[in-house]
DNA sequence: ATTGGATGAGAGAGCGCTCTCTCAAGAGAT
DNA sequence: ATCTCTTGAGAGAGCGCTCTCTCATCCAAT
């Protein structure tokens, strides 16, 4: 009752285990007749090809592992980030016959599980989802010479191929759009410090107030609801007068609406809200959110043929892709 | 500069290659000082089993397939429920030391590709997040003699344990509450009737309407934001008198409720709405949303701890989880 | 001293496949 | 008719590992 080997296809087709072989390899040089028989064989027995004897020997494995190197618990909180790139580089590799391999990096033991794992050779490639500044899993990775690309910029120089948003740039345009609608008090929510999007949207607001000589107004939040609710609090705080908010994502911007509900301001008549990344709920919101799209999917499945590249000896360079601002009633 | 194999380590060591074996893999009848010298050779070379070639001969993978059969589109949408058990089962794997294989049953195309996956022995088990009703994967799946086990109760009757949670109970506890708290005219947003939630939780609706002699009121979905505003905005042409609504998940609620504020309701003073999950959001609707929670991320464990059990031979019964009222602002 | 277990370690088969090498057969050129 | 060249198919090695079988060694019991 064990599953039927190529020895057995090849068998009732009355050829040698290595015709048999070349026919579901799809070499062409079968004579068509031989071909029709192994195939019939093929069907009759339902064979199916035995992956560890075949990445045995031809040292290919045919999967991908997609390592997502955050602390579980924000990982898939609520940010619909994460799934969406999962299921966009998913499908994607599928398409390209690879298998996923999905790791959570979330701890130092984990940490030394995934290097295990990729350096013991299971997988072809690495796709490497990782936004945290500190994080010592990108070097680790890039020593072990397994192709490696990563979704978002990494902090430390490394030489790893990376697809990335342009943050700096999405920053400036959402901030420019306050700017020009006449706000004079513009304040942000910034995001984590320690993760490179954090940093960069944060550049990308100091550098449309620097030119504008406008104030800045900083508080910090780490890109969940409920931090966005409490420094919109502090902001409202520190500075009554603020007339606008640039808010780093658009899960602590959906926090910030509720703090300025409960603190009795008008949006967008007394504060202007722009958040950024345009997750579906920032639609949903009251009002709406004016935002910050990128393109997370295009973003994933690009990361996905610069991976497939490498594996072709392809030049890797990094790619940032575009954002686009998109008004709604906020701002 | 291949990687180093067992035989190098044995080598190094000065012992046989079926001695380094059993040092790999724990066995105790190896003398303490060959041990030794085998882990320090191991940790000389850097060695690092080839999994292909282990699984090759023991007929075990140590993965499993996380499969979700799933129109590609729906599935990660915007709905953390997916994301959410998926993390969970993940990391409970992890910690089995079981690999994840990530695929996404999203077409016919897809499906076949699953099966046959599945079918060549790649995998030791199989995790199935189905939901429709239609889907013909299960029983598919379940022909195929790999042990598999389901999250969220199969459509058909087909012989595979699974997990779920109470949809029929929380839809009770949900409409009841809207009846104990004096609403007359109770209508429903259900889900997509191919569903198995959403046809559990429309019967949960039915069942206390019926015991109330009260009249139902129903429109359907399909667990987006944007039907349930549509719903939304249909039972108030329908029954401008209604003065609540109970809202198959909160995705569809948060629709509902951006519906009612359009038309100039207030909730909960003229509408009451009771939505179904719990999810991030449901906290930062405005007003926050009074809904059932149930525990993804438990049911997910469970799903994984049902399909070891399985391995070792355990008996394996359906659960079926409870889900808990949350009272908040909006019912 | 002889026997009889334990105990620890090696030899070697074999898991299912790919791929190189070899060779047979037929086609075309001389 | 002989030789070369192409084409198609088989033989067999070997990928890296596990695991059974076998055997050597040591110690206790006779």
């Amino acid at each position: 009752m064990r599953r039927p080997t190529l020895e057995a296809v090849a068998a009732r087709a009355g050829v040698s285990r290595a015709t048999a072989s070349r026919v579901v390899n799809g070499q062409t040089t079968v004579a068509p007749h031989i071909r029709d028989a192994v195939l019939r064989a093929i069907d009759e027995l339902g064979y199916v090809p035995n992956s560890a004897a075949r990445s045995l020997v031809t040292q290919r494995t045919d999967s991908i592992a997609l390592v997502i190197s955050e602390p579980g618990t924000r990982v898939f909180s609520d940010d619909p980030w994460f799934a969406m790139a999962i299921r966009s580089a998913s499908m994607e590799l599928e398409e390209a016959n690879k298998q996923v391999v999905l790791m959570m990096a979330s701890n130092a033991k984990s940490h030394a599980r995934v290097e295990r794992y990729i350096a013991g050779g299971h997988v072809d490639g690495v796709m490497l989802i990782s936004m945290h500044g500190a994080d010592p899993l990108p070097a680790a990775l890039s020593r072990l010479r397994v192709p490696v690309v990563s979704y978002g910029r990494p902090a430390v120089p490394v030489d790893i191929p990376y697809v990335d948003n342009d943050n700096v740039g999405g920053a400036e345009a959402g901030v420019k759009h306050l700017v020009e609608s006449g706000r004079r008090r513009i304040a942000t929510i910034a995001g984590p410090q320690d993760m490179i999007a954090g940093q960069d949207r944060l550049t990308g607001y100091r550098n449309v107030l620097r030119d504008s000589d406008l104030r800045s107004i900083v508080a910090v939040g780490d890109f969940t609801r409920e931090s966005g609710a409490v420094a919109m609090r502090q902001l409202l705080g520190d500075d009554p007068s603020l007339d606008a908010v640039f808010v780093a994502n658009d899960l602590m911007a959906i926090g910030a609406l509720q703090s300025l509900r409960q603190a009795g301001r008008r949006v967008p008549d007394d504060v202007a809200v722009v958040g950024f990344d345009d997750i579906e709920a920032a639609k949903y919101t009251e009002p709406p959110l004016t935002t910050l799209r990128h393109p997370v999917i295009e973003q994933a499945a690009a990361m996905v043929r610069l991976l497939l590249g490498l594996f072709e000896g392809e030049p890797a360079d990094p790619m940032i892709l575009p954002t686009e601002l998109v008004i709604r009633e906020s701002a």
